[in-house]
RNA sequence: CGGGGUGUGGCGAAGUCCGGUUAUCGCGCCUGCUUUGGGAGCAGGAGGCCCCAGGUUCGAAUCCUGGUACCCCGACCA
């Protein structure tokens, strides 16, 4: 048993834990005797603690919540496609759900994990132009393994040590969706997230007629499997709930008064581009269904679209430095493949290396800062 | 951990430098009337240990000393 420090000065009992792999890789080594107990693979959600200088809301808190999954393997090729088959997880679920354009990459030798022998990333832009890494996978060789003792018997009767992956994404990602889509006035959430993803308003006020028309209205939607609600308070006025709808990013919102209803329509009000149409009662639900589908991709594409705006090919340092300066953003640029190199900009300029993106063609061209000979342009930026 | 800033009804602020009627304004709240298709209008009303403690003074939100909380910037970093 655990015993807490009679003397701690904590009102409330905490212990901290150390870093997973380490409690990990000690259990492993129990587990794991022949390839026949390879592959393995943990997933757990659990909140942790770093020592941080300095916090940010959602982006850099000292406690946080986040997944972590631990493979291991019997083949360093296994291992390597399992770090990236989890890189696409995470790459997946930001651009599909989120609706928030990553770039995917590795990590240059200075960035990596420490332990990992490649580290892949998924690197996001804010609209205020700094980059967000929002989510890692690592390809561990067997760094740990070695450490931990953890070894197997193979198939011809050898003993080896297993070759091992970890993973992981935090409620940082929260702050990424916030400042991915959001405007001035207020949260704007893609429809597969949102928690409510229609609104139903009565103007000015709930009437018998108004409720009549919001429940059927909201039985067609449930059938469709889209989450509605109807705003029956009569306190609040019509132009108030629009506001706060909109302030909470509810993708879509239904106004139903007694002039639609006499035209047998209904008001829809899109939350992404603020745009107002009248629909027919009969098919509303199969243009809600749409719509929705339809403001889950404006939102990636606008991302998108801001993304690529703001990613400047740059050949010069001066460039370099005016680009992130006046524009921000990403900047792809040539670097000689040192960390001396790599520091050396970081500490002129703040900019730091987010990945060498996995899909960057070969190219020559020659380092900003030092001249020398490079193949291929790397992910420049400044980053939270 | 360094640098800077701010604590004033529920919320946001003015007043503080240069002490002096009853501490001001906006939002919110309560009551009434009128309104109601983009955050309602008018009238009336309630609500304050001015961050805490001590000091100076005839008199302190305001000056002095000490404390405390929060915010921003940097270093650090998922």
């Amino acid at each position: 048993g655990i015993i807490v420090d009679p003397d701690a000065k904590l009102e409330e009992e905490l212990i901290v834990r150390p870093t997973s792999e380490t409690i990990i890789w000690d259990t492993y080594r129990d587990w794991i005797q022949s390839y026949r107990d390879l592959p393995l693979l943990i997933n757990q959600w659990a909140n942790v603690v770093r020592w941080e200088m300095r916090t940010r809301p959602f982006l850099r808190t000292t406690e946080f919540l986040w997944q972590e999954g631990h493979t291991a393997h019997s083949t360093s090729q296994e291992a390597v496609e399992e770090a990236e088959r989890m890189l696409e997880v995470y790459a997946t679920f930001a651009e599909k759900y989120m609706a928030m354009p990553v770039v995917r990459g590795r990590k240059t030798a200075n960035e990596r994990f420490a332990g990992a022998v490649d580290t892949y990333c998924i690197e996001a832009l804010m609209q205020d132009g700094k980059a967000l890494q929002a989510g890692t996978s690592h390809f561990l060789g067997q760094n740990f393994a070695k450490a931990f003792d953890v070894k197997f018997l193979s198939k011809e009767n050898k003993e080896e040590y297993v070759w091992a992956t970890s993973w992981g994404a935090s409620t940082r990602l929260i702050g990424g969706l916030i400042m991915t889509h959001s405007d001035d006035d207020g949260l704007v959430l893609p429809p597969k997230l949102a928690p409510i993803q229609v609104v139903i308003v009565p103007i000015p006020k709930p009437t018998p007629e108004i409720t009549e028309a919001a429940e059927k209205i909201m039985k067609a939607l449930k059938t469709k499997g889209i989450s509605v609600k109807y705003d029956k308070d009569d306190s609040k006025r019509p132009g108030f709930k629009f506001a706060e709808y909109e302030m909470i990013g509810v993708p879509v919102r239904i106004g139903i008064g007694a002039r639609d209803l006499a035209a047998g329509k209904v008001e829809v009000a899109r939350r992404d581009t603020k745009e107002k149409r009248s629909v027919p009662l009969e098919d509303i639900d199969d243009y809600i269904k749409k719509l929705l589908k339809e403001i889950q991709t404006n939102l990636f594409e606008r991302a998108k679209a801001y993304r690529d705006e703001h990613t400047t090919k740059v050949d010069d340092f001066d460039t370099f430095k005016k680009v992130l300066d006046d524009k921000g953003g990403f900047i792809l640029a040539h670097w000689d493949g040192t960390t001396e190199t790599e520091e050396k900009i970081k500490e002129l300029t703040k900019a730091t290396i987010r990945c060498i993106p996995l899909n960057a063609k070969l190219e020559k061209g020659v380092c900003i800062l030092t001249g020398k000979p490079s193949t291929q342009r790397v992910l420049f930026a400044r980053a939270y």
